[in-house]
DNA sequence: TATAAAATCGACGTTTTATCGGAAAATATT
DNA sequence: AATATTTTCCGATAAAACGTCGATTTTATA
């Protein structure tokens, strides 16, 4: 090997370090932003305030779990929190705002469990795998939340430009990340459209969950996840194979 | 050819004629009672009373679609339908009842549109591909329904039993039938839950669905969905040669 | 502990939902 | 055709839920 090919050679290997060095830091700062973003603007200044906040967002949950939005009462949601209906306005300007603010806090608790169990998982093929399989038992263990997040707000919260749009964004931008990079790993066909495949792995997995709200079937909804995803993806590997 | 082994053979055809026969009228018979079910309980007499049902039927899906479902107001309605708000709540006791009972009379069209066409289709994989396909193009035909019924109501509307309820619980039906039958024909894997699989189709169709109607992307639905369509099938066939 | 800011609440006005009794229109009966 | 009966429609109004405001209490801080 003369020194014209060797030179070449290292660079390459330097070049691809590079890539892999930007992908990674490229994940991490997709998961930092999203894990950062649920924040409420109005911060509140006494302890009292901030205990209130907390007992109406569980209160909230609770009551719009049992009765459903629509047919939940503000004055309803205020007595289980223990304060007045006018204190609660204080707080939410109205029940639809109150609607979306509420999951806001277990998504971000999420992202944030996710974040610390994906630093083990190096490929996006596994990163993607415990992505959908945590969706679907982060939801048998959150029911309440997931009964209101899946059955009431996730497809109608589009309509309007909210913090938790964001958030539901943030969680599909992050299986359209490691679908792309699936495609560069080399599992993910590359002639599928990408958005076309979240769309795909999404639904699967919701359906699954939405299911499981309804009916508790299946039983095991951890068991019935990790099957899912671990078919979607290997169906996704099939598509490359021939 | 000895007579005991030709008596067998016209034995076994005609048993498999017998099974054959038995799928095709358990197949029109599902969509027979299908397409039927949607009906009111009520039924109204005068002709103008019809009208005014159906007039206020064509503005609560204008105005559900326009400004959701939960910001509608009945005022709102029955003005849009040209009567006074007393004579709206002579035909529907709420607003909630009113808003399960305006998809119905759109989903019996689509049932009995799939029914016309899907005559002509013998096999359950070309059933299935033709059941996904119309459904996204459904959905494309008329938006606002689509609107209301993916966005408001599909995963919501299972908390109560109601009319519309059957209707969906319907739609899923026909693919679980599909999906069997599949399994009986040789393309759909005969080792994997079918009720995941069917959670894996209309999860797919609906993200699909949903995704457009939020966006308005892809730009060409029907496509699109005929896309999707073809390569669900097609993963559920890679699942079976191997 | 005095003070200003923050938080809470009860009273009350507004909007939306829902009911009711009778008028008007359609249909049936003679 | 005239009248009785049923069906449909609507104005008035009650009931319920939403939302606001000023007075009062609590908290943080100096």
């Amino acid at each position: 090997m003369d020194l014209e090919a060797f030179v070449a050679t290292k660079e390459v290997v330097v070049e691809s370090e590079q890539i892999a060095s930007d992908t990674a830091s490229a994940w991490d700062n997709l998961l930092e932003e999203i894990a950062h973003r649920p924040k409420r603007a109005t911060e509140r200044k006494q302890d009292r305030a901030k205990r209130t906040e907390q007992q109406i967002l569980n209160a909230a949950l609770r009551v719009f779990a049992r009765d459903g939005i629509s047919r939940s009462r503000i004055a309803d949601i205020a007595a289980e929190a223990g304060i007045s209906t006018s204190t609660l306005y204080e707080y939410y300007k109205s029940k639809e705002d109150l609607a979306y603010d509420v999951p806001l806090s277990h998504l971000a608790d999420f992202f944030e469990s996710y974040h610390a169990n994906a630093a083990s998982r190096t490929s996006a093929r596994e990163r993607l795998l415990l992505y959908l399989v945590m969706s679907a038992d982060y939801a048998r263990e959150h029911a309440e939340w997931a009964r209101l997040l899946y059955l009431e707000i996730w497809p109608s919260v589009f309509v309007s430009d909210t913090e938790l749009r964001h958030s539901i964004d943030d969680f599909t931008r992050v299986i359209l990340f490691l679908v792309k990079e699936g495609v560069a790993e080399g599992w993910v066909a590359p002639d599928r459209n990408p958005y076309e495949t979240v769309a795909l792995l999404i639904g699967g997995v919701n359906q699954l969950i939405i299911t499981w709200l309804l009916y508790r079937k299946p039983k095991n909804l951890t068991r019935a996840g990790t099957e899912m995803a671990e078919r979607l993806i290997a169906m996704l590997e099939n598509e490359v194979r021939r």
